[in-house]
Formats: C-alpha cells, structure tokens, sequence
DNA sequence: GCGCTATTACTACAACTGTGGTATTGTGGC
DNA sequence: GCCACAATACCACAGTTGTAGTAATAGCGC
C-alpha cells in the first residue's frame, strides 16, 4: 500500500521538504539543525511523518534510525504544483506572473524587457473584437 | 474595525473570489449560479462571508439583500499571493517556472523560444565555479 | 547492569477548511 | 392576512494543519 500521492503538500510541509530535497538524505534531527529553528524538533518530526504519508518521503530504517528520503524529485513536484497555481489561481493567464516578472530586480535586463514587451502587446490585444 | 486582511484565502475561496472580480459586485445567489454548480448555496454563502471576514470582500447590504463587493483590486491580490508563491514554494528561483512555461502549448512561439533560451543560459551558468 | 539521553511513538488540541443541516424571517402573490 | 419561497443567520462536523505534550525505548558511558 504505497501511501496517498494525492494529497498535496501544505506551505510549511513545503518548506520542510525543501530542507529534504537539499539534504537528500537526512534525519529528523538534521532535518530539524538544518531548519530556520523556528519550530521545535518534534513539530518537524510530525511533519515529516505526514510528507512521508503523503508519499513525498520514504522512511528507511537503518537499525534504530530514520532516515527520511525524498521519494519523488523536486523537478516533478514542482511542475505539478506550479501547473495546479497556473491553472487555479491564475486561471491560465501568464499575464500576472508576467508582470511579477517584470518587478524583479534580480532578473537580466534581458528578461525584464522581454516581459515588458509581452505584457505591452498582450494589452493590444484585448483591445481588438 | 476593519477586518483581517492578512489571513490568505484559501485555495477553493480563491475560485469563488475570482468569481467576484468577475462580476464586481453580485449577491450570493448571482455567484452561486456563476459558479461550477458543483457546491451547495449555502457552501458558497458560506465561503463568501469567509472572504468577507478576511478582508477581501466588503458586504453592501441592500435593504433584505446582502451585495458582496470586491474590497481588494485583483492584481493586487494576485500580486501578493504570487510573490509568496515565488518566496516559498520556488524559493525564488525563476527556472522551474520557465520550464512550466516553455512545455505549454498556448503561448507564442517567441515566449516558449524565450524560456528555452533562458533555460540553457541558466544551465551554462551552474557550471562555472 | 543501570541510569541518562536521544529517538521514536502515540496523543492532544485549537484553528482553519469544505460541506451542508436547521431555524428564522421578510416579502411578494393571491 | 396568510403562506410559500427566498434570503440570511446560526450551527455542526469531519478532515487538515501547526504546534507540541507525554510515554515508551533503546543505546552509551561508566
């Protein structure tokens, strides 16, 4: 019975599986030295456990250890949850994200002209019939 | 008192608010019938004066009748909830998103060209020290 | 071999979510 | 004037989420 895989991740189990996916392989306790030690160790304990029911993470057993184990990529999950957000949030337009974008100052000149120019003659558009 | 107004909605909240933008300003009988028809009335009574209560609705009561009213502009909220979207989950990295982008097929051949572009920029990048 | 400490297991619990039941009430039609 | 209906108000309830308390266990250090 290979747990849910249904279910998504809540924002803090996302942040939490970060620290996995980063770690690749780790313990609670490291799972928990690695956080921004803002949660106690046993509520990053039960958060783990619920990744891991929800089929994010494997358990292995090494003896006495846990030794918990990204079970799928964070490339793989990412595209589902950025493809759900595209498509609930933004209801398939790209124009808001566009324009996120274009405010970034941390992008290439490049690529905040290239969003500029994107946003500019998709506004054109919606003015014709 | 001007309600919360910092309490995210949630995410089948952010579909019957969408509605709202929609309509700009509408009785609870007007978005339920906008809606997929696939929840009760009264579910979206419900939701609706959830929004309410977190700021993103402001109720206009019309006599008997109560309107509900966007209290918030939808870029606004869009921007907001993008932003923490790139924050947390990407951790504000821009490619997984260019990815998601160049794999769909309703953007125009320059956007999907664009993102590949970047894509390989982006790589080149990660091999130098 | 025994107790201290680290790890794990089980439990709690309040807030939030999604869904809809029940009760009350104002109103337009007859 | 009364009633059926529509709208609102109030309540319920199970599942999820965030955060830990408490109990069991199991090595290690001596």
């Amino acid at each position: 019975m290979h747990e849910d895989l249904k279910r998504p991740l809540s924002r803090t189990e996302w942040t939490i599986m970060q620290i996995c996916w980063r770690l690749g392989r780790a313990t609670a306790r490291q799972v928990h030295e690695a956080s921004d030690g803002r949660r106690d160790y046993r509520t990053v304990k039960t958060l783990l456990d619920r990744i891991a029911a929800k089929g994010f993470l494997r358990i292995e057993k090494l003896g006495r250890l846990s030794l918990f184990v990204p079970a799928v990529t964070r490339q793989r999950a990412l595209s589902e949850v950025i493809t759900d957000f595209v498509d609930d949030v933004l209801e398939r337009s790209v124009a808001p994200l566009y324009l996120h974008l274009a405010k970034r100052d941390d992008l290439s000149p490049e690529e905040v002209a290239f969003f500029r120019r994107q946003l500019e003659t998709q506004e054109e558009e919606e003015d014709e019939p």
